[in-house]
DNA sequence: TGATAAGTTTACGTTAACGTAAACGTAAGC
DNA sequence: GCTTACGTTTACGTTAACGTAAACTTATCA
């Protein structure tokens, strides 16, 4: 185990550039070790990597997304540090079901379209019939 | 009924500004009515503005939010507009699906580091005690 | 050994989504 | 009649999130 992955492993794997990927790093969301030159990933970083694109698929900005890795694999060791991070977590959680109320809502909305829309198409259908 | 709203009004409700809701209309995303010079909103303008502004936080372009909004009030009149609308709105539809279900991972992780950060906050109680 | 490929840094360019400021009109209130 | 508030257009500025290009280093392969 331990994989590594190449810059070009994780962007064509998730379909982005190595810009993007370096861009990242500059921004201090990924921290990937050093082969000579050349970056080498874990899956760690892969982690990492996956979940900023899934929170700018979700229209989480760069600092959000900073913010939510900072939790992942974050090394609380005593209570004061413990509890901010519980905060934390909790203040984001309330965010993500404001978001999924609104997605749901969303999806109704989609439904009921599809129903006039349906409809509207039978209608036409007892008219020409 | 027929109410109608300043720029202001809605700016005020949505907490954008003036400028936001102008750069909507120069986009094409908006088309209120004039009164003179002045700009005057109705409901239909307020929902379309409700939906740019939930497209937003979910994630998606101005560009996006204007191809939904094209599906609302869109009058398809004859057999060809219904059944492409209906296939624009069951694509959206799949594709609101694939968020919620990143959401919904999002949402059970949280509940993961939940659990582990009061696990971890426990475990330093009854070392204390 | 000379080209080709993949990586690097540095730096300027680009697009979306507004912010900000200037210069102006108009209606209300004192 | 002057200020204050709200609106307008026009235009340049700004920030996030990369794209793009130049100039360079290594490793590989025919």
């Amino acid at each position: 185990m331990n994989t590594t992955y190449t810059i070009r492993d994780l962007a064509a794997e998730f379909d982005v550039t190595p810009r993007t990927i370096r861009f990242y790093e500059e921004k201090g969301l990924l921290n990937p070790a050093r082969d000579g030159q050349h970056r080498l990933f874990n899956s760690s970083d892969r982690t990492r990597l996956r979940l900023i694109l899934r929170g700018k698929r979700l229209g989480f900005s760069l600092d959000e997304s900073a913010e939510i890795i900072g939790m992942y694999g974050s090394p609380a060791n005593n209570r004061r540090q413990l509890e901010a991070l519980l905060g934390k977590i909790r203040h984001k959680r309330t965010e993500l079901e404001v978001r999924r109320r609104e997605l749901d809502a969303m999806l109704e909305e989609m439904d009921q379209w599809e129903q006039r829309g349906a409809a509207a198409l039978a209608e036409l259908d007892t008219e020409t019939s």
